[in-house]
DNA sequence: CACTTTACTTACCAAATGGTAGGCTTGCAA
DNA sequence: TTGCAAGCCTACCATTTGGTAAGTAAAGTG
């Protein structure tokens, strides 16, 4: 029995995910939960707020998937793939957050006024940091850092997103048989990238 | 001089890949260029069609950017890093076009329907021909060799496209200094992964 | 010269868009 | 019991949307 505040974000994400903000009223959104477009501008205000809302919940959950944060003891290698790792798998049970943050990264060239950008920095940061933790990246500078970091998010928000894609060109075999064995050739090409750059 | 509908396809691909399929109205589109949006009608017909028409001068310049053939005497690896490089370049100088390939990626899972998933097919499926021309990955199935190329691909676009979103998070001086090196970390995550497949 | 085609235009139109205003019902606090 | 806020609805509105219809000026073409 969630609120009906909570079925409309999700129903907001998937929509959102799926055609983008331009190409979801909120009409259609409310319409799903059999509601009338009031009821969401009741609990959102407005369309811009519902999505930075929709946003903002997505930003929580990836929080969530970072490591119990055991840095101390922990191979920070290990950390980072862990958490990557973690990503892509959560990116192929939940495809649209990693829609979104795709479209996301897509649109914010020109609506970049908003408060949106501030999430994905905190997120990209992160990472920087957590690659940054392994000895030979320590003196990595940011940018250096920042450009793996992209070579990987790149590959798996990459695939998950443009599976259903996939499938259409490739056929279902081909599909869940490239599924299967991605998490093992991303781990391979994550512990490529790390150990390939030379202190 | 190029003719008016030469310049609607291009203002038309710069918008598409700004703000998406549906962020653009053809009106938008026409104005831009001081006409009414019953000249945009009269060339392309629809704003389908138009979308239809952008993708393809995309798909036919991305052609030309495959090596010039040589593939008898040259080395198979060294065709396809350079095709890719040269994507990746491509990339950097003419964003939108890959803007847009993200978002035909993003967007197909629902306008599946339509033409367009064949161009990014045959797309592909190039690809992974180059990829299965290198001695130990020609033995490897359809499946494996797509994941490899999607990582490619992944890196590239992810990068070439969040690159305006990475400068308003980072600031423009390690944006550009990230810009210069990112070729050279390419090639070596491209040698890593192809080389990583042990047969 | 008459003709057709090309490249546009103005004038419309029905539908959908985001949003405001104001009402109704339910539950809960004073 | 009164009041009042939450959660929703109907009614309405200005604007924008993609698209049709019909016309016009210019440029070929027989």
């Amino acid at each position: 029995m969630t609120s009906t505040r909570e079925r409309l974000l999700t129903e907001a994400e998937r929509l959102f995910a799926e055609r983008g903000f331009y190409g979801v009223s909120i009409a259609a959104v409310s319409t799903e939960l059999g509601l009338t477009k009031q009821a969401l501008l009741h609990h959102f205000g407005s369309k811009e707020k519902l999505y930075a809302e929709v946003l903002k919940r997505i930003s929580a959950r990836l929080s969530t998937l970072a490591a119990p944060t055991d840095s101390d003891i922990a191979d920070p290698q290990q950390v980072l793939t862990d958490y990557l790792i973690r990503i892509a798998k959560n990116a192929r049970e939940e495809p649209h957050q990693m829609s979104l943050l795709m479209r996301e990264l897509l649109d914010n060239q020109e609506r970049a006024d908003n408060v949106q950008s501030w999430f994905l920095g905190s997120f990209l940061k992160q990472l920087i940091q957590m690659l940054k933790a392994i000895d030979h990246w320590s003196d990595a500078p940011d940018h250096v850092a920042l450009a793996a970091i992209m070579q990987f998010l790149g590959a798996i928000n990459y695939y998950a997103v443009s599976g259903p894609t996939l499938k259409g060109i490739f056929g279902n075999d081909v599909y869940s048989a490239l599924d299967d064995q991605f998490d093992d050739q991303l781990e391979q090409l994550i512990l490529a990238a790390i150990s390939s750059r030379a202190s």
